[in-house]
DNA sequence: TAGGTGTAGAAACATATGTTTTCGGCTAAT
DNA sequence: ATTAGCCGAAAACATATGTTTCTACACCTA
């Protein structure tokens, strides 16, 4: 037969203690599912995924709705501001703002100090918007997080905030 | 004053221990740099973000990579199944592939039994470009998990496929 | 065996993102 | 004061992805 038969291809997490291997990346064993950003990936993937589709419902696609949530936290921020927290490229975002504006989410102004800063802030209706998603998401948080406990999200935040410190630091190579 | 002044914009994972408002994106008290998903976005990000220059340098971009990683593990794979596998649509797989058969690295042939199903095969020199960035990968991967323990990683590995379960089932509304 | 239904993949089309260039404004050095 | 250089944002351009449509094939049922 071609293809070469393999009695368990997923493994628990519990096999896993006594043999890094199968999730490093570099070793012949390592195994796609058990690989932490594959997993992230796969979860941030199936989290967005099925939101879509109820925001859309709402005039709010992804990107659209990163950039609110950027702004819940500090507001007025700048373009660039909110393209390094969002992830995104400072043209994206510049025109995601623009069709934020035509739908009234948001009020763009030049900032008084420095001209070349545009500077953008939610509007009422933008705040009214985010509040009425805001439970759709948490619903769906609560059921990502189903049977998982503080516990284990506190420490899932402390990997992964440790990881994110680690790689922002120096790159390889 | 507008916006209501909060002491600490960031709190360590320890605080949160007995507040989950701080990681819930339904509470009021939510941080982004406290939230889950977001985390895992900005890990995979930064992950992905310095790989792919050195991966370009090789000739492979990120999508190729990850289909080859894909390969790696069951061979032959249909192009629905590639397309699977890297959360990718099948045309994108599609096209993606047929770069890979310009540049050598896969074959395609059809299923003798299912004519409509296009095999994807690694050629020796598809699996020699992969050994040969193995070890990037895996400095890289090193790298993010810097002072992170096996524990730990088993911890999050576990948590991970929870989260990834619980939203592989029916979506919510 | 013929026809309906579903599936895999590719092609055509539309959209979104990233990259490069341009423009205006700030800042510092001469 | 003038100019060179830098930076933020937007426009122009190129690329990549997703969505829809189409074709071929498999399978099921009458």
């Amino acid at each position: 037969m071609a293809t070469s038969a393999v009695k368990k291809t997923a493994r628990t997490a519990e096999d896993l203690m006594d043999n890094r291997s199968v999730y490093d990346p570099s070793s012949p064993n390592f195994r796609l599912e058990n690989s932490p950003f594959y997993l992230m990936a796969h979860a941030d993937f199936k989290y967005h995924e099925d939101m879509d589709i109820v925001l859309h419902k709402h005039g709010v696609s992804k990107p659209i709705y990163r950039v609110m949530t950027v702004l819940r936290e500090r507001q007025p921020a700048s373009i660039g501001a909110i393209a390094e927290a969002a992830l995104t490229k400072r043209s994206t975002i510049s025109r995601i703002i623009d069709r934020m504006v035509e739908q009234g989410l948001v009020t763009t102004e030049p900032n008084p100090e420095d001209n070349r800063i545009t500077e953008v802030t939610l509007t009422p209706a933008g705040q009214q918007t985010l509040r009425k998603l805001t439970p759709i998401v948490g619903r769906q948080f609560s059921r990502a997080m189903d049977g998982v406990s503080d516990r284990d999200i506190a420490h899932l935040l402390r990997t992964l905030q440790k990881i994110s410190a680690n790689l922002s630091k120096l790159p390889i190579e």
